[in-house]
DNA sequence: TTATAAATAACTAGATTGGTTATATTATAT
DNA sequence: ATATAATATAACCAATCTAGTTATTTATAA
C-alpha cells in the first residue's frame, strides 16, 4: 500500500508548489496549512531535500521553497522516494520470475496490473495537483 | 500489498481447477505441488469453502473439490476473500472523501489508479490461469 | 475401531506503519 | 554578540499486519 508518509510528502510538494516561485515557507505552516503533524513534515523534508527538489534556509525568516519544477515530478517518483519501491505483490520485488519453478503465469497478470496503475501515478505532477488544492485525505 | 496468503490461494484454486472437475484432491498434495506450507493451504481451503467455492469431504479418500465454475471466479474476488477490501492507500478505504476538507484531488487519482489495477484482475480467471500451469512466485 | 483427512482455533516472531522525542546546527534580527 | 527561529539529524516507540506454526476436534472410509 502507498504510505500515509508518501501522501503526506505529495501534499507538501503541492502546498510548496502552490506559493510564487521561489518563495519561502516553513515547515510549520505546511503542518498547519495541510493538517500534517509538524514532526512528520520535518522528517519528509528531509527525504525530499535527498532527492533534490527542496532546499532549506535556517534561522528566522528561514524556510523551505521548491527548486525544482513541479510539473517535472511525478506522483510515481515521490511515492518511490520515501516508500521505496512499488510492488503490489511481494513476486515482483525480485526482478527475476520464480527460481524454483519454470514458469510462472501469474508474474504477468500481477505485472500488468501493476503497470496500470503505475500509468496514472506518472502522468499526475505536482503541478496538476497544486493547480486543483490537493488536500489530505 | 496483495498478500502472499491471497497468492497462496489463488494457487490453490488454479491447483483443484487443473484436475477433473468433481474430483477430490487432498490438501496435503495440494501443498507438495505448489510449495506451500501444509499448515496454510488448511487455513486458506477455510476461507475458500466459506466464500462457497469448494467443499471438502473429512476421512480416508476424503479431500477438496472445487464446486463452482473456474472460469466464474476471477482474481479480485479470490484477492478481496482473503484480504478483505483492496486499497492502495487508506484514503480509499472510507467511502466518503475527507470531512475534514472540502475536496481531496488526490482521491480521483488514487480511484483511477486503482481501478486501473482491478480492471485486470478482474479479467483474469482460476481458469484461465489453470489452463496455463500457474506455479507460485 | 482405527487410521486418515478436513475443520477450527489460538498462538507467535518479525516486519512495517505512523508517528514521537530529543538534540544539534545554522542564520538572522535585535 | 546573543537570543531566537528555523532547519537538520537521529533514535525511539506502540500498534498493527504478515506469514506462518501449533494444537485440538470432528467426520468418514476401510
Amino acid at each position: 500500500m502507498i504510505t500515509k508518509k508518501a501522501e503526506y510528502a505529495i501534499i507538501i510538494l503541492a502546498e510548496l508548489a502552490s506559493h510564487p516561485p521561489g518563495s519561502m515557507v516553513t515547515s510549520k505552516e505546511i503542518a498547519r496549512n495541510r493538517a500534517i503533524p509538524a514532526n512528520l513534515v520535518v522528517q519528509l523534508l528531509a527525504a525530499l531535500k535527498e532527492a533534490g527538489w527542496t532546499s532549506g534556509t535556517r534561522g528566522p525568516s528561514g524556510g523551505i521553497k521548491l527548486i525544482i519544477d513541479p510539473a517535472e515530478v511525478n506522483l510515481r517518483q515521490v511515492i518511490e522516494t520515501i516508500d521505496g519501491p512499488i510492488g503490489i505483490t511481494r513476486c515482483l520485488f525480485s526482478n527475476t520470475p520464480c527460481q524454483n519453478k519454470t514458469h510462472c503465469s501469474l508474474r504477468g497478470v500481477w505485472a500488468k496490473a501493476q503497470q496500470n496503475m503505475l500509468s496514472v501515478l506518472e502522468e499526475v505532477t505536482i503541478k496538476d495537483l497544486a493547480e486543483k488544492g490537493a488536500k489530505d485525505c
